[in-house]
DNA sequence: TCTAAAATGTCCTCCGACCGACAGAATAGC
DNA sequence: GCTATTCTGTCGGTCGGAGGACATTTTAGA
């Protein structure tokens, strides 16, 4: 979960396979030149990451960072190829799989062109409750373990800005705050200040 | 290329197949409540797009405006299924237009977020470059016809920031400004001064 | 060819959000 | 348990860029 130094950041440069991700959680990301994070997506259990190389044997740009302990399998080139080639489930299913992350980060886009900082992190905190929210008795608490800084490296902010954002979202009752935790009091609320229709959660 | 009441807009709702592009050049997009627009990517010639109804015959939510005189193909859901489980070598296409198509989007995801509004655009020129330049005498032309309000759509701006950026360019000696026509002539320097890999030109 | 609608150019004001700079709180690791 | 790192909370100074308001030029369509 650190940035500069952390000896766990992977970056996997060269591309002769794909990624599978056993278990745990990683997050997609890349630097700016400046040193600012960008977090471009997650990954979860089962998930192929690295996908590109299976196309276009180009360097990775990309690195992936363990959320939580993980393990990370590499399924060479040749194996993928014969695969889809044997199977055509499994081609087919590798199309969907990119069609449904495709539209994931095309509506992140369109959300981050417009809002303002504090719309876009109320987005990502649905979206968040959506793929990892669980139903409490208070509330809907966020499984997965990010830091305000993680949260500013989703949306493109600070710290800083996330940190008062999340003060004043707390103060008007639409949440609490613990550490590293995260627990939505007023689904309804938060998803009508943005526009959005109001998640389902995905019974994990 | 106009936004509120345009009649060529066509919204495309119905999602019981696939649209393939024939002739001409389309935008994909969508609106806010505020009215403000955001163009999600273009399609060329050839290209398919709606596709995710193939996979989840949901609404389409965005919709096609045609940026030049185009005409469009429906092709029924049923037909691209059968082709699809009929033709690997199809099925691998349409896997591999999707990585690209994903990558592209998420490149641009990447430089929208921490960068100021000037390196959007000057990153978006030179996109546009790459795809759409061609080598003149005086430089590179960009050969797509973009209002500086469809400028300010796609990097998430406005209109008069646009305006006043492309001004300041010129005045730098980095492009030419003519109708709904730019030239770049220092392809190096734009390049240098985003951090970017200069472009190089696709032929097409 | 004439007219309405777009597209372009240029103000100036004001707010959001970044930046740097701290201080306390909580974890992780020894 | 103790220490070092990471996380969280808070503060003004500052500035980019959105907003609104017009004037002018060009294009499209009748």
């Amino acid at each position: 979960m650190s940035y500069s130094q952390d000896p766990h950041l992977s970056p996997c440069r060269r591309a002769d396979g794909v990624l599978l991700l056993a278990e745990g959680r990683a997050k997609i990301g890349s630097f700016t030149e400046e040193g600012k994070q960008t977090i471009l997506a997650f990954i979860e259990p089962g998930e192929l990451f690295g996908e590109l190389a299976l196309l276009r044997s180009s360097e990775r740009a990309e690195y992936a960072e363990a959320v939580e302990k993980s393990s990370v399998i590499l399924l060479p080139s040749e194996v993928i190829q014969q695969l889809l080639s044997e199977n055509l489930a499994v081609a087919m299913g590798v199309t969907k799989l990119y069609g449904l992350r495709r539209q994931r980060i095309k509506r992140r886009l369109k959300y981050l062109l417009f809002r303002s900082k504090r719309d876009r992190l109320v987005h990502l905190l649905l979206e968040l409750a959506e793929r990892y929210g669980e139903r409490m008795s208070e509330g809907v608490q966020l499984r997965i373990k990010l830091s305000h800084q993680d949260l500013a490296s989703i949306i493109g902010s600070t710290r800083e800005t996330v940190n008062v954002v999340l003060g004043e979202l707390q103060a008007e009752g639409r949440l609490q705050l613990g550490r590293r935790k995260i627990v939505l009091t007023d689904l309804a609320q938060l998803a009508e200040s943005v526009n959005m229709p109001q998640p389902k959660l995905s019974a994990v």
